[in-house]
RNA sequence: CGCGGGAUGGAGCAGUCUGGAAGCUCGUCGGGCUCAUAACCCGAAGGUCACAGGUUCAAAUCCUGUUCCCGCAACCA
């Protein structure tokens, strides 16, 4: 068996800002299945994964805990690799932005950037807003102030390094065209080419003195290296690049890299910063960059507040590992993105994995039992119809491997399973108990039987990169190993006389929706709970009582003390809205015209969400009236509808317990 | 006219780059079978491929315009 050579793949390495989501572990599995697959065909794999640990978003969120960022990032860390495992996902080496080599090989390539005039030393020139330590640029300021926090902004400018981008913009615009695989799907290489690199590339602002958790730059300390160039570069520095010599052999061996797997986000990044930087280093470009859909959470947005998060971890514990990474690599599809939902996953594990497989073994090994007392042994007693059996089961390896080498990894199972479904198809074109009930079939019965066992085998070895876990439990039942990528063009390699498992075990377990659903909702309330523990470690929330079970209350901050003659500085009324529309350039936004008295105010509120504009007519509402007329999406609102907000954000306005007339003062 | 993505039978998707008989899985309905986890196998119904124009011998696919949806951004007086 020769190697076919190395295949070096990475992932884009998680940020440690929370827990990964379903969406993250997408990516991970991904990776896995497809490095697990190039290892099966033989290439000698590195697989490199591991998180994302700089920058001010990191730094303020262990400040507000009251943790430093590293001890921070050190807990998110272990959570990120721990759902890996959980996943059983197969990477060599799992990084941290933080290990000391990797810093270390930062300062010293940001450095050689510098001193070979890559890098320069400029200012960042915008409008700052200094409360929020920010720059803004013209068009992202909300009526000319900070979008922040709403106050002044002035012009300031901020020594900062920058790249020359424009400087390789030529030679990466022909290397993207000579090509055409590097960037996939090819449809993001057009997004790449227009948007960015064809209308000029600007210089990009390489470092950072707004936030110190970072990597300092060594010879100007306060300044820290931009996250990105820090993240990237993990893919040389760790597996041991050296800027100043030619590396370890494991880096020579191994760069460039064959695929980088990443989310369809940050393809940018992949795709046009990187490469300039490794042009700059004069390191070989990586061959293939792959930016994967995502899988996006079907019905409500995904949301830790309202606890309807779907992670892994919790699919795991109702569906099991394998079940997980099914679903995650079967539903998602190439190019566009995908859905997730709990039924959808009880749908994939009832139809896919209970019924077209795990029946599959199951009826099987308990006919072997039934009729040969569990002993598998072919007779040669074929028939025509065989052949077709074996044709498909034997030429699945090769569909399998070219989808795989497509990276359309969802098809690719499909094809696994393909095999899986001709087994049952089989199984009624032969009819075993048929066979049984006449002693002159015997023959062919152990045929039809061994044919079987070892079709289901040749699967299974194909399934082991994907399920890896449930690949093997089927070869345990059938008493045989897994299958190397060379034997499985081969048909009858099952030891004849082999006894398999006497009793079935059942691999995947029907489920009835009505069961999951309710321990979903465990899982979210759980989920919410810990949200809300959370914004307490924050300073958000205060202390919980004894037990949140009855109906949840909300506690606020309270405001400072105000005088009566504050609050008669207040005009609320009873309103009467009289005609209310959707407006039209916004999402969220109502436009009602409120009779109060004997005047109609326009007034615009943010509750599209909770009402519609024909069930708001008619309504009589508490105002706030003496509100300073603004503009809302560019339509005039002259007041206030006043409304009750819940922990999830939920309003409901408020309206007179007893009929009032329109005007009414509410004192 | 903020940026980007999308619209294909009830659901989830492929096909669109490189025009050439509308496909897959699930669900539904009918039938078969009983080894098996009420599973398996066969068959059927169901789509003007968002809409309107255009190019072409031929358009889901290319071009133009429109509508609607989803991210991000903004906004929630």
């Amino acid at each position: 068996m020769s190697k076919k050579g190395k295949f070096y793949m990475t992932t884009a390495i998680a940020y440690t800002s929370g827990k990964p989501h379903i969406g993250n572990t997408y990516e991970i599995v991904l990776a896995d299945a497809i490095a697990r697959y190039k290892r099966f065909e033989g290439y000698e794999v590195y697989f490199q994964t591991g998180t994302d640990e700089h920058g001010q978003k990191i730094q303020e969120k262990a400040e507000k805990t009251g943790i430093t960022p590293k001890e921070y990032v050190d807990k998110v860390a272990g959570e990120v690799k721990r759902i890996w495992d959980l996943m059983n996902t197969s990477y060599d080496n799992f990084v941290r932005t933080t290990d000391a080599d990797h810093e270390k090989q930062v300062q010293k390539i940001f450095r050689k950037l510098y001193d070979q005039g890559d890098i320069y030393k400029g200012a960042y020139e915008g409008l700052y807003c200094t409360p929020c330590e920010s720059f803004w640029t013209e068009s992202q300021l909300v009526d000319g102030k900070c979008p922040d926090c709403g106050r002044e902004v002035k012009p300031a400018r901020e020594e900062a390094y920058f790249f020359r981008m424009s400087k390789y913009a030529d030679r990466l615009i022909e290397h993207i065209n000579t090509h055409p695989e590097f960037i996939q799907p090819v449809s993001r290489k057009n997004e790449m080419m227009n948007n960015f690199l064809l209308p000029g590339l600007q210089d990009l602002c390489v470092s950072r003195t707004s936030f110190s958790w970072g990597i300092p730059v060594d010879f100007d300390p306060k300044h820290v290296v931009y996250v990105w160039l820090d993240a990237l570069t993990n893919y040389i520095t760790k597996i041991g690049y050296e800027a100043d010599g030619d590396g370890s052999e494991l880096f020579r061996k191994n760069w460039p890299a064959d695929l980088h797997l990443i989310g369809k986000d940050i393809i940018r990044f992949h795709t046009i910063y990187w490469p300039i930087f490794l042009m700059a280093l004069d390191l070989p470009l990586p061959r293939q960059v792959f930016g994967h859909p995502w899988l996006l959470q079907g019905g409500d947005k995904m949301s830790k507040s309202r606890g309807n998060v779907i992670y892994a971890d919790d699919m795991a514990d109702l569906f099991g590992v394998d079940a997980t990474r099914y679903f995650l690599l079967h539903e998602m599809p190439f190019e566009n993105d995908g859905i997730i939902t709990w039924e959808l996953v009880v749908e994939r594990f009832n139809s896919d994995l209970a019924n077209i497989l795990g029946n599959l073994v199951n009826r099987t090994v308990s006919m072997s039992n039934k009729y040969f007392g569990g002993v598998v042994a072919g007779t040669g007693e074929t028939e025509e119809i065989d052949a077709d059996l074996k044709a498909v089961v034997t030429a699945a390896r090769d569909k399998v491997t070219a989808k795989m080498g497509e990276l359309r990894v969802a098809d690719a199972i499909s094809e696994v399973f393909a095999v899986f479904r001709r087994c049952n198809k089989y199984i009624d074109e032969t009819a075993p108990w048929v066979l049984a009930k006449d002693e002159a079939k015997r023959a062919r019965l152990g045929e039809v039987l061994y044919n079987l066992t070892e079709s289901i085998t040749i699967g299974a070895s194909l399934l082991e990169s994907f399920l890896p876990e449930t690949a093997h439990r089927i070869a345990e039942q059938l008493n045989t190993g897994l299958r190397d990528y060379e034997e499985l063009d081969r048909f009858g390699l099952y030891e004849n006389g082999t006894k398999v498992a006497e009793k079935p075990e059942i691999l995947f377990a029907r489920l009835d929706v009505k069961e999951v659903m309710p321990r979903v909702a465990e899982i979210q309330a759980e989920q919410k709970k810990e949200f809300e523990a959370e914004q307490r470690a924050l300073g958000g929330l205060p202390e919980e009582g004894a037990d949140g079970a009855a109906e949840a209350v909300i506690d606020l901050e309270p405001k400072a003390e105000i005088e009566y003659d504050d609050f008669m500085k207040l005009q609320f009324q009873v309103g009467e809205i009289i005609a209310c529309e959707a407006v039209e350039k916004s999402k969220k936004l109502l436009c009602s015209q409120v009779r109060i008295g004997s005047q109609v105010k326009q007034i615009v509120s943010g509750i599209r969400k909770y009402y519609t504009p024909e069930e708001m007519v008619g309504k009589k509402v508490m105002v706030l009236v003496n509100l300073k007329p603004a503009k809302l999406a560019g339509v005039l609102s002259e007041g206030m509808l006043l409304c009750a907000e819940d922990a999830e954000g939920n309003l409901a306005l408020l309206a007179p317990e007893r009929p009032m007339p329109s005007g009414a003062e509410i004192c």
